[in-house]
DNA sequence: GGTCTTGTTGATCATCTGGTCAACAAGAGA
DNA sequence: TCTCTTGTTGACCAGATGATCAACAAGACC
């Protein structure tokens, strides 16, 4: 919806395209002229690296353009505001976290959709996307453009899980009273117990079965007893 | 803001408690000296504040002064850095809220302990300290001092939610099979539904009751089927 | 009153941040 | 080859951060 002229970033402008002849030493070296808009993909693409490896805390003008090979005032040029670029860059994140997922739960049962959601989200492989999860939280309270994203995306996220809920209560795996609260308590588990594991917590091995368990209780029938 | 004249000479006015005699109006007002134990629990209990507030990112040398009504220099006189108080500001904000919700839960039966506890930690109250735990995992990142007091904070806590299921499962009336992970998925789902509410989400009346729900299903039968 | 310990301050430093703008120069078109 | 559009840059600015230190002065002591 944001990239229409890119949908799925291209391979190109992934990770920074490192200008391999060291002819230019240090002096003066000016990067090749670019297309404006490769241009700016290529600045998003070089903030989203840096997110996922030193979170958005570690984006800033200076060193998305060190990265990048420019000019600080060229990231400035390319973007309405910093916060924009961190919006931006965590809103692309964690679009292609779900993008992933949602490939993964394609053409799965409820069980095995939860088994897969669980195992994948809770592996410890994707601690990067967990730190970003976290810090927009944090974040977004003072960048409003950011808070709008965690928003929507939060929400998109949400609508994934929730119908992995419907299609088990439609297929008679799953057992919700409230699908929608369902949904967001799933979510909320597994951002939690993820958040905790960024600064404790190195057994990630046992986490996900258990966290699979107690979601398996949850989900098959709720309100035991009063 | 274009005050050249007087850099640090507001500070003064900001809010401070101390001098209630209006008498040392802006000007060179120094303020009563105060013995070394006193002034640093005054700079903590002032950071405490400022967390509370503003979050753990707010606190600095010169938002510290300025409301305790004191140079910044006095600040960083009496800390070892402000990492550190950053991470004493924490544990104490954080301990404080579990001296509560322990002094809340004395005394009370498991179920009861359960209610109150998700009640008073969900009931959005608590906004401010679930805004310090937030940042903390990922100030955490960059802040030893930090992660050590988050890793001690979320022992103690998990002690006190497993003592509430330990008596329950000694009472008969909660049926648990691994204790220990079912204290950390509580405190998980907790965390990680207040996280997600510093952003989005509003309806908190309705929150408590659902995790409490989700709750008394988890921690009654385990490993309902295969 | 005077003296002297020491809590407190102002000034200053180095470093970082986001942001702006005139000026340069790459490279396409003539 | 020359021209001219425009992508790109360096040099700035104002502001914030943590930290240090000589110098001041509050107030206890004599």
């Amino acid at each position: 919806m944001s990239t229409p002229p890119e949908p799925a970033a291209p391979a190109a402008a992934r990770e920074t395209l490192p200008p391999p002849t060291a002819a230019g030493d240090a002096r003066g070296r000016r990067s090749r002229r670019l297309d404006p808009e490769e241009r700016r993909a290529q600045v998003v693409a070089t903030a989203c690296a840096i997110a996922r490896e030193d979170g958005l805390a570690g984006i800033t003008m200076r060193t998305v353009a060190a990265r990048a090979g420019v000019a600080p005032a060229l990231v400035s040029h390319y973007v309405p505001s910093m916060d924009e670029l961190v919006a931006e860059a965590f809103a692309r994140v964690v679009s292609e976290e779900l993008d992933d997922v949602t490939a993964l739960l394609r053409g799965a049962t409820a069980d095995q959709a939860l088994e897969r959601l669980v195992g994948t989200l809770m592996d410890g492989t994707r601690d990067d996307v967990t730190l970003v999860w976290v810090e927009s939280w944090a974040l977004g309270r003072r960048n409003e453009a950011l808070a709008a994203r965690v928003r929507d995306r939060m929400d998109a996220w949400k609508a994934v899980v929730l119908g992995v809920i419907d299609d088990g209560v439609r297929a008679g795996d799953l057992e919700v009273r409230d699908p929608d609260a369902a949904a967001w308590q799933v979510l909320g588990m597994i951002d939690g117990l993820n958040a905790q594991s960024l600064v404790r917590w190195g057994s990630t091995t046992e986490r996900s079965g258990l966290v699979l368990r107690a979601l398996r209780g949850m989900l098959t029938r709720e309100t035991p007893r009063p």
